[in-house]
DNA sequence: CTGAAAGCGCTTACAG
DNA sequence: CTGAAAGCGCTTACAG
């Protein structure tokens, strides 16, 4: 940021010209070795920093990527995140982080910020109610760019992310392997397409176990802790119990836990999870749950985004990750 | 990436020169406001987008911040990277994120990457292991710095944390109120700062309680479920069990519980947790912690981060929020 | 194998 | 209030 120590600087020292101190720099061959040692140690005596801003106003290319969240905060998303970065750094990018909450007008400004910045690619988990027009405006700008997590079917993006319907249909068939008849899907946000695609793959899986579809119920809570507190709530207050619940997502089922403990009624339902966050196995009892590996989904998706980047005309690549289910004692089995 | 239209062309269109374009863009007075409202429509309606790096080789700023953590996946990081980044986008700068999973050697490539993107600031919550004498370059380079979470004492940085020392009391004091006599403080890494701060505050207060130095045990294990699940077990094994357990985290605490309940032992020990992640509410029996509001903390740490951008030459400043007891059952109170 | 020169898209004194 | 010109630190054909 001071001394701003420039390659011409080095060059000089090295009694080179500039051209050939960025090609050693670069790595670019046509260097003899004699040379290209000489200038390196300037470097490293000097202590020079490459100004890769200043490169990408010529070549265009910035080497950072944007990823954008909805919550950063959010266990899963975090391992997401974490696998996504460690990918991209891999492959020589920088990760230009934003949080939007989940608001689509947060993501507008994110979004923005991304392209002003130049980014040279797009890792984006679409926030609740994203149009799937939004798609259009990437191909637009012609911005390489990869879903993750959540899909927006434009028919036209690649995407990330885990087979719901079969999550849902494993989490469904282990249940009726218990001997479950009635079936609740305990929260998630309306409309999304994860909690349809999962609710799809129980309802077919208790369709063939000849199951009547009033079988299956359901109700929408915010994804976290305090959602499955009050959807459990709401189950204790209702009628009749269902024989299982499956639930959105892990801190879905906590929060169910914490209203069946209240209710001094913790093992009067068999419950699974979905995420198979790492406290899932430490719960009390430990939680049956879809696994989703989130870490192994954000590296599937930097590696997906890396090759956009590499070749923009590229195939589209919709990639579903088998979930597995990941048997514990909440569902009723005693290990 | 692909039109690149330039003010040039916003200019042309407009019939106003690219010095003109570029005073209305940042809004830098001295136009009149029917010039500016035509260019601005102009730029609109050609879709124009700024490009920050071209402008950066000009002002030497990016208005981006480096963000270093050791682990995203970490709940308690997430909450502080979210209010870290909400700050910072607040002040108009973008966050470039790297993960060094804890690793020094990674933390190194991390900072080389920051300083190539010449980043306006940087906030670093240390790797375990990181040498003091880092500090020193940051001040060679001129590049303003915050830490976070965890404190380097080179006595020239400025730090936002928890106040440890009065997170350790808080919890002994608790339990001391509960009768305690002998307390145990279970995991965290090996000579870390905050380990050391709590473990002054549990002593301070034990001393205070006329209690003997040997009434406080420790033990070292990973921050991480499976460190508290290793740490209980091995609490179980020991020859006699302490009154009370103070947990590094709340992680820790999870893996404590999970030795208890295998052990058929749940309720033979008075547990408190550290940081108040969301599940700690959920959990049976809910978990009594101490809250260091990750979100708020990283929001302090923010407005600092920008607050030494803008004067390179101010104070030091290290501030310690001061950590809440919240009560619930694990620590024995009924509710 | 190496050097001279143009140019990437902005901003910023300096004139007018 | 607006315009002409220089310059930020690189890279990349193009000569030699």
């Amino acid at each position: 940021m001071t001394e701003q120590l420039t390659l011409a600087d080095v060059a000089a020292r090295a009694g080179v010209s500039r051209a050939t101190a960025s090609l050693v720099l670069r790595g670019t061959g046509r260097v003899s070795s004699k040379t290209r040692d000489r200038v390196l140690a300037t470097m490293r005596e000097m202590g020079y920093v490459y100004n890769r801003g200043a490169a990408t106003l010529r070549t265009q290319r910035t080497s950072v990527v944007g990823v954008v969240v909805t919550h950063i905060a959010n266990p899963y998303f975090g391992e997401v995140l974490g696998g996504l970065d460690a990918e991209l750094k891999r492959a020589g990018f920088a990760t230009l982080l934003a949080d939007t909450g989940d608001d689509v007008d947060e993501q507008r400004r994110a979004l923005q910020t991304m392209r002003e910045q130049r980014v040279d690619g797009l890792a984006l988990i679409p926030a609740t109610g994203t149009p799937a027009a939004l798609l259009d405006e990437f191909a637009e700008w012609s911005l390489p760019h990869v879903l993750v997590s959540r899909y927006l079917d434009d028919g036209n993006s690649s995407y990330v992310g885990a087979d719901d319907v079969l999550g849902g249909r494993l989490a469904a068939e282990h249940l009726l392997e218990h001997g479950c008849r009635t079936i609740h899907y305990l929260g998630g946000i309306e409309g999304i397409l994860s909690r349809r695609d999962r609710i799809r793959g129980v309802g077919a899986a208790m369709a063939e176990a000849g199951l009547p579809a009033s079988a299956l119920t359901r109700s929408v809570w915010e994804v976290s802790g305090q959602g499955g507190l009050a959807g459990g709530r709401a189950l204790l207050d209702g009628e009749s119990l269902p024989d299982g619940v499956i639930c959105h997502s892990d801190s879905i089922a906590m929060g169910l836990y914490r209203a069946l403990y209240d209710a001094g009624a913790a093992d009067v339902l068999r419950v699974i999870g979905y995420d198979d966050v790492a406290a899932a196995a430490l719960w009390e009892p430990p939680l049956t749950s879809i696994a989703t590996h989130g870490g192994s989904l954000g590296a599937a998706a930097g590696r997906l985004l890396v090759e956009r980047i590499g070749q923009p005309r590229g195939q589209v690549v919709v990639q579903r990750a088998a979930p597995e289910l990941v048997v514990r004692r909440s569902c009723g089995c005693h290990s």
